[in-house]
DNA sequence: GGAAACTAGGACCGACCAGTCCTAAACGCA
DNA sequence: TGCGTTTAGGACTGGTCGGTCCTAGTTTCC
């Protein structure tokens, strides 16, 4: 890929996921990214409209390398692993000073009910990182109760994530995520069969 | 209060829980309010910006008059209450065909960094909904465990639902906000001292 | 009856918006 | 050497934005 179109797709990231897509114009682009002028991003891109498609598929390529790659990792305990996802989305967003880094929050609010587009987009990615995690529930059945839907324990991890990133951009304060954090790793043991027999230290209080 | 200004405030509640505040303009909120014009509008606010303070004041109030007023309902056993809040907004939630109808998340997402005073007008209405239920959670004490942190689990609340309702928007699915609901209902017996003992029938399953 | 508030509607401003067009210099590679 | 791509940068268009100003008719209430 080249490499002033991903210097690109960086900053309009950067800047969707703080200002919103409507909110960021052309022009900040460029100045974001010191590019020449407005034929200097056309020359790259057609419209505003694919730059926010391809910020959001680059969204979740960036998401499944760093994040998502620790779901995937075969040499640690698949529901380790889940704790461990969860712990790398707290320090990332306490990384970014509790601000808003990935546009994908920010664009799946703004654009749900006014473009039809960005919604399927973003409804492709909650699917894609939704059967990450179903896949490693799939991995992790002998440890879990019988009863446990894989797809409604999926989604349930994703909204709390969501909304508690949130929550903790509005308050600026990294401790309310680490308790949702917190919270949701305690529900997520509660699907164990046993619960207290934690396979590593760090995946508990 | 008066009636024209209320109604302003109503259509542009609907447009910026829509679209977003900065892609709604005001000549918008005219049209969807038949205002007769620019001068019209700007005879009950001084600024966009007053009538997205306001906005997101009223919905505070719109909020704890219909939704929150169920959590203080004094006959109705505490836990139920919650769980009855819960229905609540997942009802509202389908009858708006699973669109954004409340500008809060709207807000929330698109504001929290970009603009500092509706950055903390945002943060206070989480906190006071969160102590709307902090509360509720203080009166059912006698049911809960002792080592329950009503600040942390209020908060996980408000986290999932908010996560729950933008997936939900987003994925035009109202399945996916019922089982949201579900799994919160069954964290939050998760406090009980007798999780089996649920006062009422509809509060399970 | 009169003042104050509300309704109506048009003209206008400077700023910004996405997007187009044009010229021309620097570059990479065969 | 030459050709295609990239960088550079300015001029421009039609439209929208938030906001102001102005005139004038209508209602409300003391």
């Amino acid at each position: 890929m080249n490499t002033r179109r991903a210097q690109i797709l960086d900053a309009a990231a950067v800047l969707i996921g703080r200002q919103g897509y409507s909110a960021t114009s052309i022009d900040d682009v460029i100045k974001e990214s010191r590019l020449s002028g407005k034929s200097h991003f056309y020359h790259y891109f057609r419209s505003k409209e694919e730059l926010g498609f391809e910020v959001l598929d680059r969204q979740f390529e960036r998401f499944a390398e760093r994040g998502l790659a620790i779901l995937r990792e075969p040499m640690i305990d698949p529901m380790e692993r889940l704790s461990l996802f969860i712990d790398s989305l707290v320090a990332a967003h306490a990384a970014r000073g509790c601000h808003g880094g990935s546009p994908f929050g920010t664009l799946a609010a703004e654009m749900a009910d006014a473009h039809e587009g960005f919604r399927l987009r973003i409804a492709q990615v909650f699917v894609r990182w939704a059967s990450q995690i179903q896949s490693l529930l799939w991995e992790a059945r002998p440890q879990l109760l019988d009863d446990v839907d894989a797809v409604r324990l999926s989604r349930f991890i994703i909204a709390a994530l969501e909304g508690g990133l949130m929550m903790s951009r509005v308050k600026r304060d990294i401790v309310v995520m680490e308790g949702i954090a917190l919270d949701l790793k305690r529900f997520i043991v509660m699907h164990l069969r046993e619960p207290n027999a934690v396979p590593h230290p760090s995946a508990g209080v």
